[in-house]
DNA sequence: ACTCCTTGGGTTTTT
DNA sequence: CCCAAGGAGT
């Protein structure tokens, strides 16, 4: 290791040993690098690994740095314990959670698991799931739990309930109460009660806060910025003891508040510690000087921030550049012919990216990049996981580790089908309310004369299913978590379901579940993976590869812990908050328009608007060499056309640093001016297509195009039905498919098809009267009528 | 009990 | 558009 590998600044962050230190660190300044250097110097320094812990963001950063660091210092760094938030404080509630009521095997729910509890709960209560809406709901509690509420807080606050009340959800902190019960019967902790426990863990069990406080010597938080107030008192307590803790973060980078994350706890960490040295990384190494200039003229826009001047001594490399497209397609087929010209100039597919603000933006470019025959890969956080036949799998692994994960067994105790229907999980349901017991330990103490009124054959298939899951579950600690999982896959009947299965379509299905033993194999037989025994204190490497740490590890992976193997060479899509902490030769920022990107959802408070822009500002801060921004002036968007404006970020670039290109004036399918308008047919009746669609299908290790069934929607008014009224000459971008029109010769009839052919928009439109007509819309003077 | 289909509602970002 | 829930028919 080599000091001289870093500025002045750098060193110093590194090199002090004792006290508390932030790092305000500029985008490109070379994070990674100071605190990666820190580590090593501070084992170098004889310093335990035992006593050094890491939070990072994403788990596959936290695997980046120790490779570096073992290449640094040699394999001793492998006992440090590095990890997001989520995994490391998971793991420690395993082995201490008993403290405060937690089994070792508790489940961890995603955000399904939680919303179909909160369905229920809500049905429970006998209250409108209009005014309860799932999402709503959870992210409220989330809210509160982030911030350190629990029901009973919650409940004694008249201005929260008063809030709720304002949205006709006033009993919320009923539904809080009793999912909060809910999840504990189930042995089961949501994402934020992972945060939540620890700080219980912390406040209430002296033993176990003192052993960690003085274990972890020297801690180190990524990503600061983006931390919530659970997470900060978690830091804030562990770092009471040896004060030795040094947070890194850019307030300029913060995009996270909507999970709760909090500027503040940047802003202030001067006020907890108030010894604290700060250190300003402000030269960045990334990028080009063009690029960091525009970037800073972006969020000089911004009135809260950290005064800093990030600067480079790069080159000033080429301008940026905005081009507006005429659709969302062009934009696609736009981005994937310049990304084949970068391929052809010899950038390689990896060091590109494409990022948008959301998700769905992502299957244009898809297509746009198979047709060209370019490789990609998609970042998108549980895509796979979130399949229904993977998560039946999923299902089964958790109840057999944890017999009272209510969702799971409501999720398979009929699937595959085994003759258990509503009424009798009516029965089951109010049986386990009466003995208080979960599902599974309800069904298995089942006798056939029972007073809940289920049939003998019911019960006998009940009492059948748990013994073939205790049968694994017996197994789970003397079998690896692969072997196990492929017998569970058998056994289950599972397999056979889905091999029985005529249809393309199951296949796939048989294909991504043992695409998913795929992936057990690979976590039983990957040996990097090393556990430090927080209990003993032992420095031990625990090669522990059994079914529930393999549950715990998916549970918590975040969208970019995907295998480098998987991606390498591929042009990367994900969405910008995916793209934190990476960086890219080309950047492409897609979809640059108003409602989309500034969100229309953060149009309420100056606050949401300078997120956004920070959010732009993280974008723009990826790229290394290139950076290319597009729109698209019109965009299908949930089944609607509309039209759209560039987004107002554009605008606040410094001309001097881009080069703007407006097809607006040269288009041949120019609308008129008027600013997101969109347009829905009035007539409400449709007619439901089902068809088979070639659709790409993002699996663990692929990407390949399989055959899906889709019902397509289409408006239309019953034949012979002629209106006479409100007719007026329809604008070009109004023709699309699904809309109905009016022609001087053929009549009324409904658009089929519409395609542009040099720079000329065709339609085949299907008369009531003549069938299938194609016709150029710069001739045909086709009619709509007026809504 | 199961399947298919209609209908309705929502729609940012994620551990 | 996409998903989920509920209804009707088997």
């Amino acid at each position: 290791m080599n000091l001289d590998d870093l500025n002045i600044e750098q060193r110093n962050a590194v090199t002090q040993m004792k006290g508390p230190i932030m790092i305000v660190a500029g985008a490109g300044s070379g994070k990674t690098r100071t605190l990666t250097y820190r580590i090593a110097h501070l084992l170098q320094q004889g310093v335990s690994p035992y006593n050094i812990i890491a939070l990072t963001f994403t788990n596959k950063a936290a695997k980046e740095m120790k490779d570096r660091i073992i290449d640094l210092v040699g394999v001793q760094a492998n006992a440090l314990l590095a990890g997001t938030f989520h995994s490391i404080f998971s793991r420690i509630l395993r082995q201490e959670g008993y403290k405060i009521g937690y089994d070792k095997n508790y489940t961890i729910y995603d955000d399904d698991d939680s919303k179909k509890l909160i369905a229920d709960i809500v049905k429970g209560l006998n209250l409108d799931d209009k005014n309860y809406r799932k999402g709503k709901v959870l992210s409220r509690i989330s809210q509160a739990k982030c911030a350190l509420f629990s029901p009973m807080d919650y409940e004694n606050r008249p201005d929260f309930i008063a809030e709720d009340e304002k949205s006709n959800m006033g009993m919320l902190y009923k539904v809080y109460q009793i999912y909060q019960n809910r999840l504990r019967q189930s042995m089961a902790m949501d994402f934020d009660d992972i945060l939540f426990n620890m700080n219980i863990l912390l406040r209430d069990c002296k033993d176990v806060k003192e052993k960690l406080q003085r274990r972890f010597e020297y801690i180190l938080v990524d990503e600061y910025q983006d931390t919530n107030y659970s997470q900060y008192l978690i830091v804030k307590k562990l770092a009471e003891y040896h004060r030795n803790i040094c947070v890194v973060g850019d307030d300029a980078q913060s995009i996270y508040s909507f999970r709760g994350a909090n500027i503040s706890n940047i802003l202030n960490f001067n006020k907890d510690y108030p010894d604290a040295t700060t250190y300003k990384l402000e030269q960045n190494y990334r990028s080009t000087k063009n690029i960091i200039n525009a970037a800073n003229s972006i969020i000089a826009h911004n009135e809260n921030q950290i005064p800093k001047t990030i600067w480079t001594a790069n080159d000033d490399g080429s301008l940026l550049s905005y081009k507006a497209l005429s659709s969302d397609r062009e934009e696609a087929d736009w981005v994937g012919r310049k990304i084949a010209t970068d391929i052809e100039a010899g950038e390689v597919g990896k060091e590109i990216a494409i990022l948008y603000r959301t998700n769905s933006q992502s299957r244009a470019f898809e297509d746009s990049l198979r047709l060209k025959n370019i490789p990609y890969i998609i970042y998108s956080g549980t895509s796979f996981y979130s399949r229904k036949e993977i998560k039946d799998v999923l299902a089964y692994l958790r109840l057999v580790v944890n017999h009272r994960d209510d969702e799971a067994f409501l999720r398979i105790i009929n699937y595959p089908a085994r003759g258990i229907g509503a009424t009798t999980m009516d029965r089951l349901k109010i049986a386990s309310q009466t003995m208080e017991s979960s599902l599974f330990e309800t069904a298995e103490r089942l006798t056939f004369d029972n007073a809940f009124n289920i049939s003998k054959r019911a019960v006998q298939t009940l009492i059948d299913f748990c013994t073939m899951i205790n049968s694994f579950t017996i197994r789970i600690d003397s079998v690896d978590a692969y072997t196990l999982g492929k017998e569970i896959v058998q056994r289950s009947g599972i397999k056979t379901e889905l091999s029985l299965m005529k249809d393309t379509e199951d296949k796939d299905r048989l294909e991504n579940v043992e695409e998913l033993l795929v992936g057990m194999q690979s976590f039983v037989e990957n040996d990097e993976e090393n556990i430090v025994d927080s209990l003993t204190g032992e420095e031990i490497s625990i090669k522990d590869k059994t079914l529930d740490v393999f549950l715990q590890q998916i549970s918590l992976m975040t969208s970019t812990d995907v295998d480098e193997n998987d991606s390498e060479g591929k042009v990367k899509l994900m969405t910008i908050h995916a793209a934190k902490g990476l960086e890219f030769n080309n950047v492409y920022v897609v979809g640059m328009e108003e409602n989309l990107f500034p969100s229309a959802m953060s149009f309420a408070t100056r606050d949401d608007i300078e997120e956004e822009r920070r959010l732009f500002y993280v974008a723009v801060t990826r790229a290394r060499k290139h950076l290319y921004l597009s729109s698209a002036k019109m965009r299908f968007r949930n089944g609607e056309l509309s039209f759209t404006e560039t987004s107002r970020f554009v605008g606040e670039i410094d001309k001097k640093y881009l080069l703007s290109e407006d097809t607006r004036e040269t288009s041949p399918l120019r609308v008129k001016e008027k600013i997101n308008f969109s347009y829905t047919p009035r007539e409400k009746e449709r007619t439901t297509i089902t068809l088979k669609k070639k659709q790409p299908l993002t699996t663990l290790h692929h990407n390949v195009l399989t055959e899906k069934k889709t019902t397509t929607t289409i408006n239309l008014k019953p034949k012979g039905v002629v209106e006479e009224d409100d007719w007026r000459l329809a604008d070009f971008a109004e023709v699309e498919p699904g809309v109905k029109v009016r022609h001087s010769k053929f009549g009324c009839g409904v658009v089929v098809s519409t395609e542009v052919v040099d720079r000329d928009k065709r339609a085949v439109v299907d008369f009531f009267q003549f069938g299938n007509k194609t016709l150029i819309l710069k001739f045909a003077k086709l009619e709509i009528k007026e809504n």
